[in-house]
DNA sequence: TATGAATGAGATTTCATTCAT
DNA sequence: AATGAATGAAATCTCATTCAT
């Protein structure tokens, strides 16, 4: 049986991710929820915090996904390779509720929210992860001289960006994720 | 003699860069520019067109400054590099006011403003003198060959992830734009 | 227990009556209903639908009063005298609070209001009311011949001009709802 | 030569007539004139005065009609159906604007309006043009035995009403006016 | 846990009118 | 006479949050 919790969370993650943070009320979310007004600060006190307990929701399941692709990788490159392919698998995924992660996470540019600490330190996580396979490439030498904390940084970047590009702006070209992974490989493949 | 038109925009640059479009309010503009509430509306129409022209203002200042940076690279290698180094440097650059274009620009999550298509249209510009770097480097030999549209958009993807993490994340390392920019050196230099 | 929804229409009722739709306000109201300046919004979405809340309950107590009169009248003029007679009579009624009807109704110049179908569908059945009374004093002799349909509406309309005279104009002569009868009287006795 | 200022009166006849009161506003009159918002106050005082010049000014007109019709009346009956007949026609003569006199008429529900003395004595004129005319039938013997004053007000009453019926509501018969005319003449013939 | 009426501060927007040029 | 930038009060409407039931 779902609760009515599960179903506010649910209703908001559609909202925050098709229309923002501001344009969705809770009116709309309850209503769409199909639960009384009251439930939602009752439940998760405010409208900010059920935008972070959406995101962080969503990140929970992305990180899953990224630790299952990284997992079985026989060296450093292949986990990296597998972490960003997984990750922009993950952002065109139906039912992922993207959007929400898109706008919540620390790459975004809304000021709104406060408690973005919590949401910025589990987004280390998903560093750490592709930090630690690119240390590994580096030692198994199937990875080129690089400071793996930096260039976890640098690729991710291009990970935020490339995404972006797909799910916001209305002009990626058709190859831009296979493109992104390729560019990617060059980038760190051994000299 | 300055006029209370600019006097508006140049409030609204301020404001919308610190404190995003939400909580930007006419009267902290009019408060700012020293000018009264009405004049808002008066010059600009309304609120989503005022943040369209602090938009657009910046992303000129930006164009020019990317056309001047590219326009005296010896080869396409040069260029890109040029286009990158200059793209990062803006960002930065005390009153630039480059937030505002970060909130603004069409990898941005808000969802608000409804007049995305003028924007879209000269972020093109920006694709454009990129792509064109890209094409000149295959053609001279200083760039592997590569499909100059697709890594223009790789490659600004990349720029807008890095930019992000640095003015939007907590956790920007110290050399990210230098590493940036090696990352991407790598990705396209000849095999 | 009466409701504060209650209270807002009753108030709206007064006020629009009173001053008319662009000289009442939600402050006015919210303030004489004695009650917070959301709950109109809340309660009838926004001002026109208050206004029209507002008309047709008063339309609804016409019509009540329209349908008593002509219930028992033992031919068709004199069911067509006592609907004239109460119609004039409710335009004066203390409590009926028929301005805000005049002001709300079909024949009413104001433009701001967008649903006035739901109105005018509803104020046929006062034009009804009386077409069917002069059917049947064609039929049982106590009218002349004539086509009930458009002379209800020029009773109807004779109606609203002595009515617009007396509550509208400063120059209304003493006895004019009396002349008025008489008058209709008249023109619709047998030749 | 046409001046600015007719240019001025123009346009607010047309506005005011197609929108009301309320929805013309300062700067759709002047675009519509192609004149500076200025000249609106400078010319005319506010905007009150200039809906009352625009209504004087179709009053004005429609008075020559209305007396070139009762003119050569050859009795007090005949003048009479030859007013009606003439303030039915008046309504709906292109180019007459008549809605802007319908809603700056004392018959009008508007409330905004301070100086209706003006117009409401304006109006007097309609009026006695037709009082005197019901006065001469009752002498002469083409008009039953009735008040002139009185009556006048009723016929005038029928005609606000019918016309109001064809230029407001939506649903006004095929042959309102003409039963309309011969309505009053049934009401008015000797007995 | 569940409901939704109630609150009121605050936001955007409108617009008649003024006034310097 | 003519212009249109400038003003700011006031209006409508939104909405997170509270609270009695």
């Amino acid at each position: 049986m779902i609760t009515k919790k599960e179903r506010l969370l649910t209703a908001a993650k559609e909202l925050f991710g098709t229309y923002g943070y501001a344009e969705t009320t809770f009116k709309k979310i309850s209503d769409k929820a199909g639960v009384a007004l009251g439930l939602l600060t009752h439940h998760y006190g405010n409208k900010e915090k059920l935008f972070l307990a959406a995101g962080l929701d969503v990140l929970e399941h992305f990180l899953v996904k990224l630790r299952a692709a990284t997992a079985n990788a026989s060296n450093g490159y292949e986990g990296t390779q597998k972490f960003c392919r997984a990750y922009l698998e993950f952002s065109v995924e139906p039912g992922s509720f993207w959007l929400v992660l898109v706008r919540c996470s620390p790459y975004s540019d809304m000021k709104t929210v406060a408690d973005r600490d919590i949401m910025n330190h589990k987004f280390e996580e998903v560093h750490n992860l592709l930090a630690s396979q690119l240390a590994r490439g580096v030692m198994d030498g199937s990875i080129r001289h690089l400071d793996p904390q930096v260039t976890a940084h640098v690729i991710i970047a291009t990970m935020v960006g490339a995404n972006r590009t797909r799910v916001l702006t209305p002009y990626a070209p058709l190859h831009l994720y296979e493109e992104t992974l390729n560019f990617v490989a060059r980038a760190i493949s051994p000299a």
